[in-house]
DNA sequence: AACTATTTATAAGA
DNA sequence: TTCTTATAAATAGTT
């Protein structure tokens, strides 16, 4: 449905492909969207993109709660932005581990699956959060080794051209050291002989 | 699309939904296919009929985790003491994919919980692998990084000496054109003269 | 981010 | 279900 029919084969042209997959990941959400309401269906999608971007739909029941919350963890985790926003009901690392520390404490058989459910949530954002922060640091290391990089290049360009400048005014030097040897070689022949 | 605009709220009468839900289940899961295909993008997408039955598509990476996860819940859920741990002795990372998809053809509902504790292993593994590989890289690439940094570096000192040997020279050069016009100067004033 | 010529999906009917 | 077909929607290429 467009100016062509598009084999379905993975698309080249990078622009293109980043284009189709905005309009149709929009248009798949919508679709899931549609059905659910519809048909009464629960639907859960999901698509990462080859940048690794996340995106999800969710219908709202049990299944989709864990599509979503996924989704949202790995959200987090890829996209490292807003960590203080999203982040979690204990204040810091030293409340978790005490948390953790608590839940260890107990006598396994008494512990019951929700409230490891639970913790285990808490250590999967914390870790999320660990991550993210990581991936956060190195991209920014990478990122900042990469503009030194880049003004160095620069500084070696102006450098590179500097030279070039300096050889073609010693260049021109030269000529005009051998204009004016002609111009003496001209001059001398003129006057010696009418010194002479 | 279709004879009449359709409103997007539940269908009401009862075969018409069930029509409308094969039809755009279908529908949705080619164009999952395809955006996964055309996008290189990874896309799960479960979609639950009214009446419990279970459809699903997968694109064939990351995504197989979370499906998985599905099940995993599932597993946690009913036997969340039986983690016991399972050997790991899948030969490549091929294999486990080709473990992964195969486990996914079945229907979900059929999983044993067993199979999927042994692919949550699996995929644990691969997982950390994984990250392990990312961390070497990322490594690498600071590593490669500083060393750019340093040819850069020793190249503008290069140029740098080089510029300060040509200023060098070009001062001579400067010096031998100003001499030269001193000539010209010089022989002017001798021949002008002497040619009026 | 819009536009629009086309292709696709699909609602209703058989 | 399945096929057909009129029509609504999605979207590929373009600007």
């Amino acid at each position: 449905m467009g100016r062509k029919k598009l084999e379905i084969k993975r698309i080249e042209k990078n622009s293109s492909r980043q284009v189709t997959f905005c309009k149709r990941r929009n248009g798949l959400i919508e679709k899931a969207r549609q059905l659910s309401v519809l048909c009464e269906a629960s639907v859960g999608l999901l698509v990462v993109s080859a940048s690794d971007k996340l995106y999800s739909f969710s219908s709202g029941d049990r299944l989709e709660k864990i599509l979503d919350r996924y989704g949202k963890k790995h959200a987090d985790d890829l996209n490292a932005l807003d960590l203080q926003s999203k982040s979690l009901n204990y204040s810091s690392h030293h409340e978790l581990l005490e948390l953790v520390e608590s839940k260890l404490v107990e006598s396994i058989d008494d512990v019951s699956v929700d409230s490891l459910v639970e913790l285990e949530d808490h250590l999967e954002t914390a870790l999320s959060v660990t991550r993210a922060r990581k991936a956060e640091l190195m991209l920014k290391l990478v990122e900042s080794l990469k503009e030194k990089e880049n003004l160095l290049k620069e500084e070696n360009q102006v450098l590179a051209s500097q030279i070039e400048k300096k050889n073609l005014e010693g260049a021109e030097a030269d000529n005009i050291e051998m204009s004016s040897g002609q111009i003496s070689d001209i001059n001398l022949p003129v006057t010696l002989p009418l010194l002479n």
